[in-house]
RNA sequence: GGGCCCGUAGUUGAGUGGCUAAAACGCCUGUCUUACACACAGGAGAUCCGGAGUUCGAUUCUCCGCGGGCCCACCA
């Protein structure tokens, strides 16, 4: 018999016995069913599963049980995306920064397998059924493999270039990044301007304002508006560059704001995206102005000093020689580097790229040819695709990460592949595959890595197989579904589905199930610094795993940011103890019940069974939509409000009852849709759902259960209506007992029910629940004109 | 400046071209009725942001405001 709800007890027991018996194998019990799989994110273990993850996980798990349990094949692999920056950042931390490159990648893989270990147990926990046999790293042998592949097939195709050009650089980290790695954060910062000798203007001296004098020396040309009066007669003259008295050239653009400063703009190589475009677009010289760790270069007796304390020191060198006409307060704004907060300047360099330019309408094709939820979503990918201005600088002048697998020819550029079976190579390190190139020039191992992005925009692909088995490659891939969150659609996606379209010339996924960003109850995003954050582990202490789970469905609809809110949480703590006591009290009403299906039912079976498989037809529908919230609610509310408040109160005086036809009909319903929904809400609340299914119907896993089918002939409006109008009677004698200070069990002497002559005639079908679930010895019916049935009621 | 999302009871939030616009939390009044006080029964509470238009009819569709959020561009 069942006792007290104790969630704890029953997670402790289904995880360890789970764990044994490989429920979510992935091909387990027949090959043939369709395949379902899904294109799960390789999280960066950090060593915590913050609640961000939990909901994008549970989104993941309720789509994977789910479609189990339909019947689909589900393929729920679990990677993780190992290399990066936080790493080598931590172990830095830890070791300090002078470890050899070996023993540095030692203390990354170290770390890496800590973190992941305390991960998968709180991701165990959470009851995620995820098929640990497909467990993939992205510092694994095959994985480097398949990446550096990957780089081999797409410089065979020209889609991978190596080229000098300003980049996004990190001086503090020392490496080239990309836009989707900057952040920006607003800051005060001083408007400099800067008298330039110039013999055609006016008292020969051209005023500049300027935010980076820390530059000045590697400025090119100045800047004026073709339409500007006050300059027009000063294009084509030069200027003089105080402090480095070089002289430049004064150029028109029309892309000079005539209201900003003075009007005139210098140009250096590079203090911002517009120098880079104004260079390019004017041929302009280009002047190295830092070096890798950002210490001035080309500047004289400024060489070697780093850009930020530089700065002080030449506006007092200008200051010194009156070469300050004036300074002012600027608001703005600046790039970081996500991961190390620094400013990130640009830089000219040599690196590897992937071509993104020109392939925008293959990607946004792609991206129409699946189904995004929500729909509008796709638009977030969209406009980043349309917003690209550069290619994708894929080298990294780190450590820990993929190798990019090339030799480059010192004299003429020409790059040499490693083959195939040589793979993974580590050009830093090893032999190159050709002696000499053709032009007599020797090969220069590549020291970069690759972007982590490159690594996680194949999952799809190796997953799948790709490149090392043609078979597997050809039954999974496409991937079924890719969970997405949508702060990482510009990256995660848009680089996965441009890289695997383009190797493959097939969409990596068909469906895509975007999760929106988990906020704390001030409605801004989670995170510890705001003080707004709740751990998962928290949660799970006070309510459960099945109650977390279930805020996940009952946050919000899909997409949307999701707010924590306690009382989502127990509201679903309070339902599965309802759930609890519900099947306790089934439990005891159907003890001795052989199970079979009685001959005849009575008109509140057959309500209570229409409105079920309503239900199962609605929560389909819901999930295949992967619509968790409208499927929670109403499975919520039914067990609730139309199994527990009415029909359980309908049946009791069947249940307490002598052995009838009709306390077996009563216990064939209790149980049937008990047991149907118990399946319905086993994706949400994996643990209750267990217990209660093997207390009370089978041996088997309710997770390994087929899922409820709606069975049509159930439906039944009809008897709907007549059941609810003797819910209405019910009712109305409450109410009466309420207002009569009667206890509810108390026994009325009659009961007459006025209604129009149709009503009647149902209402006499349901005479006895109307005198034993009210509790009144005499009900009497008088028909009337028309409206709504009225309760006349005696004590 | 551009794109997208959103504005519904005190709070949080579904939803719909037309039935009394869900529900949860909170609030008020009763009740420990043999599954459950993590409960039950009953109740109060919404000019569905403002304005105009389309329509027989709009909270729902269109446009214009106002307010909030996210992303992008600009930031010398």
């Amino acid at each position: 018999m069942l006792g007290k709800l104790d969630c704890r007890a029953i997670e402790a027991k289904w995880q360890a016995h789970w764990e044994k018996c490989e429920l979510y194998a992935f091909d387990a019990k027949d090959r043939k069913k369709p395949v379902y799989f899904i294109d799960t994110p390789p999280p960066f273990p950090t060593g915590e599963f913050h609640t961000g993850s939990t909901l994008n996980w549970c989104y993941i798990d309720f789509a994977a049980r789910f479609h189990r349990m339909l019947g689909y094949n589900v393929l729920f692999p679990q990677g993780w995306d190992c290399h990066g920056f936080p790493t080598e950042i931590k172990v830095e931390k830890k070791y300090g920064r002078d470890l050899s490159r070996d023993e540095f990648r030692k203390r990354c893989l170290e770390w890496t397998h800590d973190m992941v270990g305390s991960i998968k147990t709180q991701m165990k926990q959470m009851a995620f059924s995820i098929d640990w046999r497909h467990e993939f790293y992205t510092i694994d042998n095959d994985y480097h493999k398949a990446v550096q592949y990957s780089l081999i097939k797409m410089l065979e195709a020209k889609q991978v270039y190596h080229a000098k050009h300003p980049v996004l650089w990190c001086p503090t980290c020392g490496s080239a990044i990309t836009k989707a790695e900057a952040e920006e954060t607003p800051r005060e910062t001083t408007l400099n301007y800067l008298k330039f000798k110039c013999g055609a203007a006016q008292n020969g001296v051209l005023l500049i304002a300027t935010t980076r004098p820390e530059l000045l020396h590697a400025c090119v040309a100045v800047f004026v508006h073709p339409a500007d009066e006050r300059y027009k007669k000063l294009v084509g003259k030069t200027a003089v560059t105080p402090l480095f008295n070089k002289e430049v050239p004064i150029i028109a653009d029309a892309d000079v704001d005539k209201e900003f400063g003075t009007g005139v703009v210098m140009v250096c190589t590079f203090g911002d995206k517009t120098d880079v475009v104004w260079t390019y677009r004017h041929k302009l010289s280009v002047i190295e102005a830092m070096d890798e760790r950002g210490r001035l270069k080309n500047a004289g007796a400024y060489d070697g000093m780093p850009i930020h304390s530089v700065k002080v020191k030449i506006v007092e060198d200008l200051q010194a020689t009156g070469l300050v006409e004036k300074q002012e307060k600027l608001q703005q704004t600046v790039k970081l580097h996500d991961r190390c907060k620094k400013p990130i300047e640009l830089l000219n360099s040599l690196q590897w790229f992937i071509k993104l330019k020109g392939f925008e309408d293959k990607v946004k094709d792609a991206a129409s040819s699946m189904d995004w939820y929500p729909e509008h979503m796709r638009q977030l990918l969209v406009d980043w695709v349309d917003g690209l201005e550069w290619d994708w600088c894929i080298s990294r002048q780190r450590v820990f990460g993929i190798p990019i697998p090339f030799w480059y020819c010192e004299k003429c550029g020409d790059v040499a592949t490693p083959s195939m079976d040589s793979l993974p190579v580590d050009p830093a390190k090893d032999k190159p595959p050709k002696e000499k190139c053709r032009c007599g020039g020797s090969y220069v191992g590549e020291k970069s890595i690759c972007d982590g992005w490159v690594d996680s925009s194949i999952t799809p692909l190796f997953v799948a197989g790709w490149p090392f088995d043609q078979q597997k490659f050809e039954r999974l891939y496409p991937s079924t579904m890719r969970p997405q969150g949508t702060d990482i659609i510009r990256t995660w996606a848009f680089y996965t589905i441009h890289r695997c379209t383009l190797l493959t010339g097939i969409p990596p996924f068909k469906q895509v199930l975007i999760n929106g960003m988990v906020c704390g109850e001030d409605g801004k995003k989670m995170s510890k610094s705001l003080g707004n954050y709740v751990e998962a582990k928290d949660v799970i202490a006070r309510a459960s795993v099945d109650a977390l789970r279930q805020w996940a469905a009952l946050s919000g609809s899909t997409g949307k940011d999701n707010i924590f809110y306690w009382k989502d949480v127990l509201y679903a703590q309070s339902f599965l103890n309802k759930l609890w006591n519900a099947s306790k009290f089934v439990e005891k009403a159907c003890e001795g019940f052989k199970g079979r299906k009685p001959a005849k039912l009575r008109l509140t079976d057959e309500w209570i069974l229409s409105r079920y498989n309503r239900l199962v037809k609605k929560t389909t529908e819901d999930l295949r939509k992967y619509d968790f919230y409208s499927a929670i609610t109403a499975i919520q509310s039914f067990v609730w409000h139309d199994f527990c408040d009415n029909y359980l109160e309908d049946v009791k005086y069947r249940v307490y009852g002598e052995g009838t036809a009709d306390k077996e009909a009563a216990q064939w319903t209790l149980q049937t849709v008990l047991e149907g929904s118990l399946k319905l809400l086993a994706p949400f609340a994996p643990y209750v759902t267990e217990e209660l299914y093997s207390a009370l119907f089978a041996k088997e896993s309710v997770h390994c259960s087929d899922w409820p089918r709606s069975e049509e002939e159930y439906l039944n409006e009809g008897v709907e209506n007549i059941v609810a109008a003797l819910h209405e009677v019910i009712s109305a004698v409450r109410k009466f007992k309420a207002s009569n200070a009667l206890a509810l069990n108390e026994e009325l002497s009659s009961a007459s029910v006025t209604a129009p002559e149709t009503v009647l005639k149902e209402l006499a079908d349901v005479e006895e629940e109307i005198r034993r679930v009210g509790r009144i010895k005499q009900v009497s019916f008088k028909p009337k004109e028309a409206g709504a049935p009225e309760v006349q009621l005696s004590i």
